[in-house]
DNA sequence: CACTTATTAGAACATATGTTTTAATAAGGT
DNA sequence: ACCTTATTAAAACATATGTTCTAATAAGTG
């Protein structure tokens, strides 16, 4: 009753429900499953898919029509949806952000961005398009889209959203904890200086977890 | 009979289905778009999908549930189907690369990167991750993952994968065509030197359409 | 071998779902 | 008004599809 290792028969079943998923915009049916795998009967199927489910490789939705879902489990590269996140706007020097929490009901017209399944903490990522090239050094270049994880928290070094509260300005920047309480934003840039302010004018919103880039 | 514009109800049937379709991972059946969108019929559902079939904005399959497709008409952010790409490879000084053609169907235990959808030239993309910093003043860096869209054409500067014929080996690198057939393969890297090679010698596999980083 | 469990087969059942039919109502044009 | 077209409504129909039942066969275990 462990996660036993899957016969054959199942294995097949699922990489036949993923390339199907793929080639078409939609979950097999059961019967699908049964021609792609040449398989006698659908309770035969059946009979796979639900060991499938208990194992938590797949999930299905009772009585609906294709209701089946790959899970990412031993294979992570098999889910076929995508996670739509805003491009919320454009940061350089300094720019607006709305507040956060309802950002993603908010935004009606904004551009969006698709990312790959099976990334994590879907629902706190946005993106940011990038002006200028501040962030050349990091290898974050003048239009490039950085994908930003929503969150207070940021390790030394990480790249991060940092809202100054006096300033009333949002800036990218790389951030190294000091101590007393002092925090220094470094640009990724060698003719930028860092800036140094006190841990209580800084909100971390984000860091980047990815970049993405589109030459036209 | 012009691509007249949708009614309001016909917008609505698209974003509901294309919403629909992002929360669960199929599409919706004509009586799920019947719920969404509070209509009153499923036959009145079925009157406006002709319709939006009609004008290219969806596709159905015939008798298959939930066989509607939303295809890329006016609004290109509504397809929820990645393109799945297989990253062939690294590349840094040079590399082999399987023959191109039958690349998708050979590599079997590949890795593979999702692209967002809307992408054109879907069957042509392949994916490699950079070995190095030879990209670096492009803003390639060591580990990102390079799209390639392979064919022999290029354009001057662009960053493209060339096969050298006498090597036997590729190199990403940005091509300038000079007079007399002669071709310049420059590193965006101030610290190496330019390949000049005839164009006999040279064979474009490829152009770099886009660039991916994941950071961990 | 006897016994249990896993898997396969075929069929039937229940319903989810695409499709069609007919009619009523609304909208637009002359 | 009248006529044509667009849209809505309700119901019925056909079948695609999830589900279950029963039995047969294979595989493992003592």
């Amino acid at each position: 009753m462990a996660t036993a290792s899957l016969s054959k028969r199942q294995t097949d079943i699922l990489d036949g429900i993923g390339s199907f998923a793929r080639e078409n915009d939609f979950p097999p049916t059961v019967r699908d499953i049964q021609k792609i795998c040449n398989i006698s009967s659908t309770s035969v199927v059946d009979y796979n898919l639900k060991i499938l489910e208990k194992q938590g490789f797949i999930s299905r939705r009772k009585d609906i029509a294709r209701g089946i879902e790959l899970l990412d489990g031993k294979d992570a590269s098999n889910s076929f949806k995508t996670t739509r996140i805003p491009v919320l706007g454009k940061i350089a020097a300094g720019f607006p952000l709305p507040v956060f929490g309802d950002v993603l009901a908010d935004v009606e017209s904004a551009e969006y961005i698709d990312l790959p399944p099976g990334q994590k903490h879907q629902d706190l990522l946005y993106g940011l398009r990038v002006e200028g090239t501040s962030m050349i050094d990091s290898c974050i270049d003048d239009g490039d889209v950085v994908i930003i994880k929503s969150g207070p928290q940021a390790e030394n070094g990480q790249t991060v959203v940092a809202w100054l509260v006096q300033e009333e300005e949002a800036t990218l920047k790389k951030i190294y904890f000091h101590p007393h309480g002092v925090i220094r934003l470094q640009p990724s840039n060698s003719t930028m200086a860092p800036i140094f302010v006190a841990a209580d004018n800084i909100s971390i919103r984000g860091t980047v977890v990815s970049v993405v880039r589109q030459y036209t």
